[in-house]
DNA sequence: GCGCGTGATGAAAACGTTCCCGCAAAATCA
DNA sequence: TGATTTTGCGGGAACGTTTTCATCACGCGC
């Protein structure tokens, strides 16, 4: 059915092995006989099995990349991005999705582990040990999780998170309340607490919930209670919970209470009023854990410990933040 | 590095062929043998190659997916919905993005079309003889689009329409505005126009624009003008700019005017205030169009004319449709 | 008791590449 | 000019499976 590289060779007048040449390693071929070669390909519509060239072992040419919840809207972009990246260096990429679930997570990566040459791992819920056996068998990055001996690429959300408590500090707020699901990146590093404490801010930490729209819902209603005039919230969707009830409870955003997100995910940006939100680029994540993981199939981290790659933060205000009300 | 089918031969004491036939017709092969086999190969830690597999002609055990834009909210679910029906049934999906412009949609085609079984192409760009061409070589699943002689799913708006309009009407709305942006959907059938003249309801249509938030918001200030009092955009995007501008205008939705949206995204549940859309089940086109693709691959509808499925919708009433103001 | 179908297993070819080797001709050097 | 390196290309093995064909033992009916 398909054209293959002996077609080709025996339309071209020359061996095989010299159309392989053609298309791998084109120095080693004379220009006229390249061309000639070339030209027949191009006639025939020749494009070479990835199978054969695989079996062979000559890589996949695949990326992979699990993500726990592709319906979440902060990965669909980061998705896009790790596939134009990958392309662009001659790559395709292989997205799954683990559900997040353990179970689910073992069995996507079973599935999708023999057809790639490297895997990124995003908020894996694996044990290290699991990680570490996982990145002896073939390269990977992992994404917000710290494993000694295994690349890594980390998101640091202080930056943000300092702008934040900048910005509500230059408001007049000086009562915060945080919703939290429990965020990796903010384990790590400064905790929250102390960035706004360094600003003699209050800060109330809510949770640790559930990091959906009810969640929000439900924290806004505990906001006064708490005598806050500002909200920070696990991430987007959560905020958006609390932008509801809000106007539910004929609380006015930014007037009487101001209100950040996290992830600057679509959501923000169309939201009424627009979310001020604390943004973590796609495009940089994407490129970063894409390079990252090509480097490593290439084998160029085999001495010296794992590579670390920090990808920050900062802050997008918009709307959702003001003066806090006097009095 | 990896095991092998001839470790796992030798580790059970068969041969090679013994060992495939385990795998792939168990039934050829007697119990106490397959066991034995089977248990060598749990202990080596033994999967089967799959680009041996796929090399020596037994298809790849993957399907392809090509959705215009995996960052528009419409697709994720769609996507995770299609991975975890082909997972069931033994494949996995290679998903991308053709980024909606045509000299990309081609060069994703090209990228995909050799590691995978077959291919579901949505709102494709291409011609229809570019996408005859292509059934040709390989098995196709076409969504929202009709070309004859490729198996396609059709999503069909009417029964949403007819819903929204009954909806509008029985709220004792008389006009209504619909922002246009090209569906495809909507071409097909019964005409928006139609639906409502039905009910007695006029409708203007404004567009077509691109479906972008900014769109929402430049239509929304074009409502009142034509004094209408219900707003139908082309998506729940769209219709969320609608809401942002109303929200800045001063109209109460859906006090003053009420807004509907299509696609039921994630978008709609979460705004203030939450969104009456047209729902199309993301479960049931990527089940129905999972199930195309793998009967095509098998060569099921060879004969006969090409298969078609169509896909409902319905109304999805939330709280951005109301009465229609009194005078 | 003999031929024969039957069912389980083994041997080997084939899938389309890549890449190591070997060979000849061309190019370089003394 | 003769020896030696370089260059360009062809031959063929190998990658890990699946699958066809052959083999072999077994049990059946005559």
């Amino acid at each position: 059915m398909a054209v293959t590289i002996r077609e080709v060779a025996s339309a071209a007048g020359v061996s095989v092995s010299t159309v392989s040449r053609a298309f791998t390693s084109p120095e080693q071929v004379q220009p006229a006989t390249r061309q000639r070669i070339l030209d027949a390909a191009a006639k025939l519509g020749y494009a070479p099995n990835p199978a054969a060239r695989s079996l062979r072992g000559g890589g996949t040419g695949t990326l992979g990349l699990i993500v726990p919840d592709i319906a979440n809207p902060f990965f669909p972009p980061i998705v896009k991005a790790v596939q134009a990246r990958a392309r662009r260096l001659g790559y395709t990429v292989l997205v799954a999705d683990s559900d997040e679930r353990e179970a689910d997570e073992l069995e996507t990566i079973a599935a999708v582990s023999k057809r790639v040459d490297g895997l990124i791992l995003w908020a894996s819920t694996l044990t290290e040990d699991k990680l570490r056996e996982l990145a002896a068998q073939m390269p990977l990055v992992v994404v917000n999780r710290q494993v000694e001996g295994v690349a890594e690429v980390r998101i640091s959300l202080s930056a943000g998170i300092a702008q934040a408590a900048e910005l509500l500090r230059a408001y007049g707020h000086r009562r915060c309340v945080f919703i939290n699901a429990s965020r990796a990146e903010l384990r790590r590093g400064k905790s929250i607490q102390e960035s706004f404490e360094a600003l003699d801010l209050s800060l109330v930490e809510l949770g640790p919930y559930e990091p959906r729209f009810e969640t929000g819902v439900h924290a806004a209603t505990l906001v006064a209670a708490h005598e806050a005039t500002a909200v920070i919230a696990h991430n987007d969707l959560v905020a958006l919970g609390v932008l509801h009830q809000m106007a539910n409870l004929g609380v006015s955003v930014p007037g009487d209470v101001s209100v950040i997100g996290i992830d600057d995910t679509l959501l923000a940006s169309v939201s009424t009023p627009s979310l001020t939100t604390i943004r973590i680029d796609p495009e940089e994540i994407a490129t970063r854990a894409g390079d990252l993981l090509i480097e490593t199939i290439n084998g160029r981290h085999t001495d010296g410990p794992a590579p670390c790659v920090e990808i920050g933060s900062r802050l997008i205000p918009r709307a959702s933040t003001g003066p806090a009300p006097v009095g």
